[in-house]
DNA sequence: TGATAACCCATAAAATTCCATGCTATACCA
DNA sequence: TGGTATAGCATGGAATTTTATGGGTTATCA
């Protein structure tokens, strides 16, 4: 069970180059190969990024949802329009492209953030901001992880 | 299944080893080789922990809950982001990255605590501290273990 | 031909593996 | 029963490997 987890941050060098972590390599398994695909992400200011296969996925489970046709263009221009399939070199590094980096504001550090079967590259700092407000509005809607446990033991039959 | 129960301290050496109690170890099985995942406690000023496969249970009875789409996101964020996957070595250690220990003020001790399905990770000092605020409360609510036992009882019917 | 991307190599830091030691609880035996 | 071997565990340290990151060199393509 592959899921990316945890936030990392790593350098960007002169040349664009960023190491994307080694946990995440590994969750990608042999779609390493085929490197990654990025995309700005539609709720935050930062971009999104998963494997060519899992973005098959995503497009798959799009066509189940009833969307307008209207609706589902948008999306489709958006996402995979504005999406780039990124290598990852021999050293695990991907470059990413200049326009991508600017919309996001990241300069010479990017933020690598798991999403279980995404995962999110952010500016470092404004990673922090968000995630500093994250975690208070989490814990003021007072949503408890250990309920949300027992609920899902509960649904595993106790197990 | 097995449960974490009962409460361990053990010492972090200068590279930030620490054993994992085996009681622990014997508790999570085969999935001792995906190692733990831990994460900061979103009630306390610790760290919570259980197994891969748990997180992946939790993940689905999140996808279950009714939540608004940026409630949502939120809870992603804060948790998968903010959890690492720590692998057990050989000698039954893990590392808690540096960064963890910090926010919850760990050095040269750590205190682990069993939660059933989940354990938590304690400076000692304040789990201890803790620990008795907790019993006084118990105890000022007039809540006894035997009445509860005597309860679920009721309402299994009687057996 | 000039910029960019792909490839290769070097290095320091960090993580992982491997091995040794002392301690404790348990099993075994006279 | 008392003493001794044994196995498992926590802990320390050394050796090895991996990772992130920098730099240079060669292809690639407008």
């Amino acid at each position: 069970m592959s899921l990316f987890l945890s936030t990392s941050i790593n350098k960007v060098d002169k040349k664009g180059r960023v190491s994307v972590p080694s946990t995440f390599r590994a969750a990608l398994g042999d779609d390493v190969h085929h490197g990654i695909v990025i995309f700005r992400s539609l709720q935050v200011d930062a971009l999104d990024a998963c494997s060519l296969k899992h973005l098959d996925i995503l497009s798959q489970s799009l066509e189940k949802l009833s969307l307008t046709p209207e609706m589902y263009e948008l999306i489709e221009t958006t996402i995979f329009g504005g999406s780039v399939q990124c290598a990852i070199d021999a050293d695990g590094r991907i470059i990413i492209p200049e326009h991508f980096m600017e919309a996001v504001g990241i300069d010479d550090e990017a933020a690598f953030v798991g999403r279980r079967r995404t995962f999110q590259i952010w500016n470092p700092k404004k990673f922090k901001a968000f995630e500093t407000k994250a975690r208070d509005a989490v814990r003021s809607h007072n949503i408890s992880l250990s309920k949300i446990i027992a609920d899902a033991s509960a649904l595993n039959g106790g197990e």
